[in-house]
DNA sequence: CCTATTTGTTGTACGGATGAACTATCCCTC
DNA sequence: GAGGGATAGTTCATCCGTACAACAAATAGG
């Protein structure tokens, strides 16, 4: 409501009911014509048709090709976001892989590479250099093929303050005061950073500025993603809220329990020493990088817990599953408890899991609702939800890419 | 960056600037000319003419005396905000008082009303009725006076959805599904409603869009307000963040010890039962509806706190004094946990203590800023800061008529 | 074939910001 | 104390973007 404003001149109004234009198309669910447009905005269609004559000129828009739908009159021209034009670069660097995926404004993932590897305690000169190389083969072939790059967004596991463009701290990299976009030596491509868990938030949401055609994707929601450490994301209306500088969401260090056992941050009783990917692994008798399908093995077919941990002939040793069982539950007791906290102190009530528990959701479900259900205030008066995350693997380059395009939408004079 | 838009036609242009210049006037740190403002904002002499001349038409603005400044040329004409001429009504049932408070666009109170009582289990008809006459009342006379009364905002404590204009519960009132705004019967004033902490947050900002003559008042903030309930509110951007309906900073209810004592929302170890009004006296030795001034007797002297509990002469028992010392050790740690939690998760570095942590403060900070070193992860990063509330008593009335205000600044197109 | 209907386009009018020129009122200097 | 320079505020022709109304295009139905 009271944003901050600059000088409005003629060209504004142009800009703005651009954007209204834009939105309407890419927000309705039927491509719909200069005349819907116009009963959707309030715009004339005198109005109408010059804003989008410059978008479909922009290659923003496209035309489909008009068709007769029964009723009388002329028919309409339908229109529809352009396809293989404007691009958004989503870039990641993270633990086990480094990734690259170029994205259309019709959600279309156009160009893709993802490089699996090891990068603990590696230098961020050399892998960033590698991922800018993959970046300018992707620049280079999409600008071939006639489409243009909007820019780029570069997802880091880590502490990120995106004004000054710094990376203080990324424990599992064992990166710290990095300033990574130089690195990434992308000319003429304006790159800005965020936090791995943020832009993967953004990626449930249906795409730039889409309602997507699956309903049921909320406005506002906890994205909360578990992994060895566990962050968060926190979307309001379609929008991050970011707080001061965007170190929000540390939910992994929520208090569970004052007398739990010390965590590596230096407290004690931290979720993420009850339901941190090694924590887990670790009570359920597992070595600590154990992957998750080893835990998952452990706890037998989905959907089904049995009440006593009994041999059932998988092979599986009673006591193993019994430990197992045991760690999830005191895992999904802590989520719920840390989660709880979260929603009283936010207001959210769609939970999102991420990450490992994604896959774990099954068992965790029972206890993670039961103390939401038990601590959240205002659970008698809202639909508390518990989901799984479906933007599936690397979602956080599928988010970058999408909030380039998102930026495109804020502002598609920027590109008439 | 990306509000949804209606429409743009040319007398947004007009809206839009005439907002433009008014904050420019209520946030210039002197008062602006004609110039300064065109300087300041980016838009001509010529415009900036004609929109401070339909400000000051419409009794917002006022000018100065034209006052010679030493410097050469045509002297500057001062403008400021116009005193006695528009209002803003804060309105307030709490526990154990009704208010009224009318605030002028300097930030002047013009007409004030407040009603002790005990409102424990009361009929919100009666109650509301009687604010209704209060209210009614300074309508009449502010109106007598050439003064134009903006809008109203009642402060309940309680669990407040703004939008339906519906108090869903309020424990200590004893109220639950009322709507409130019919019962003041206020006919043609628009009224809203609003959780108290939030519009106590509200007044800790300098004033209606002012940057306050105290340059220490952050844009961004945490308002913990302690009583026998805890509530808070998040302010980022000098705007409340709410959450999807406003019941967010729940932090009575945020887990410290899982293993603490049952609370009145029937889960275990809320921040509530260490640190809430009643928990406190309690742990001190005291009736649980003690004063809080037996409870600052007890701790003797303020920004003192003896190593040993000895007695000082001051007639002071040592046992009741050590007591009171402990509980709000106590208390400050449990606090100090749950803001940790807080910070964590909403990434807002200043605390703002109000109620009666306004005045245990002193005692209070030694366990908070300890426990939030030790908690806060952004800690080593940023500077974390705890102070005590200045918005004096009844802060959600002087907090309601200013956001009146600021509705006002924010559409100052509506008023001219 | 003619009319009703809906879509999209083509003018004209109007509101609001701009920029340059103009007036008003000061300070400073000779 | 007269004139020049400087700054504040106003006036007026111009431009830009939207609204409004009329018109052209393309369909259905009788």
């Amino acid at each position: 409501m009271t944003t901050t404003t600059a000088a409005s001149r003629q060209h504004t109004l142009r800009e703005r009911n651009l954007r209204l234009v834009a939105r309407a198309v890419f927000e309705a669910p039927e491509p719909p014509s200069r005349a819907d447009i116009a009963a959707a905005t309030g715009l004339t269609r005198a109005t109408v048709s010059t804003l989008v004559d410059q978008l479909v000129g922009a290659r923003l828009l496209r035309e489909l090709p008009a068709v007769a739908d029964g009723r009388a009159g002329r028919p309409a021209v339908p229109l529809v976001p352009e396809g293989r034009s404007m691009l958004g670069l989503g870039l990641e660097v993270n633990v086990d892989y480094l990734g690259a995926r170029a994205i259309d404004l019709t959600g279309a993932t156009v160009a893709e590479r993802v490089v699996p590897g090891t990068f603990h305690d590696s230098e961020p000169a050399e892998v960033l250099g590698a991922l800018g190389r993959i970046a300018r083969d992707i620049t280079r072939d999409t600008h071939d093929a006639g489409m243009r790059l909007a820019g780029a967004r570069l997802a880091l596991p880590g502490l990120v303050d995106a004004r000054a463009g710094v990376l203080d701290v990324a424990p599992n990299l064992g990166w710290s005061s990095v300033e990574p976009v130089p690195l990434l030596a992308l000319d003429g491509l304006p790159v800005e950073i965020a936090n791995e868990a943020k832009l993967a938030a953004l990626a449930e949401l249906g795409g730039p500025g889409f309602v997507s055609a699956d309903a049921a994707v909320p406005d506002s929601f906890l994205y909360v993603s578990g992994d060895v450490g566990i962050g968060a994301a926190i979307v309001v209306g379609r929008e991050l809220f970011l707080g001061e500088r965007g170190w929000n969401g540390e939910v992994g260090h929520v208090v569970v329990d004052p007398a739990g056992p010390r965590c590596s941050c230096g407290a004690r009783g931290c979720l993420e020493q009850f339901a941190g990917k090694e924590a887990l692994a670790g009570a359920a008798g597992l070595p600590a990088d154990a992957p998750l399908t080893d835990l998952l093995a452990l706890l037998g077919p989905r959907h089904t817990r049995p009440v006593k941990p009994l041999d059932d002939g998988s092979g599986r040793p009673p006591a193993a599953q019994a430990a197992a069982d045991a760690a999830v539950r005191r895992a999904g007791q802590a989520l719920g408890s840390a989660l709880a906290d979260f929603v009283n102190l936010v207001d959210v009530h769609t939970v999102v899991l991420g990450g490992i528990y994604t896959d774990l959701l099954p068992w965790l479900r029972p206890e993670v609702e039961g103390v939401l259900a038990e601590r959240v205030l205002a659970a008698p008066f809202v639909d508390l939800e518990v989901r799984a995350a479906r933007a599936g693997a690397q979602a956080a380059l599928t988010g970058g890419a999408r909030e380039v395009l998102r930026g495109v939408l804020g502002d598609p004079a920027a590109w008439v």
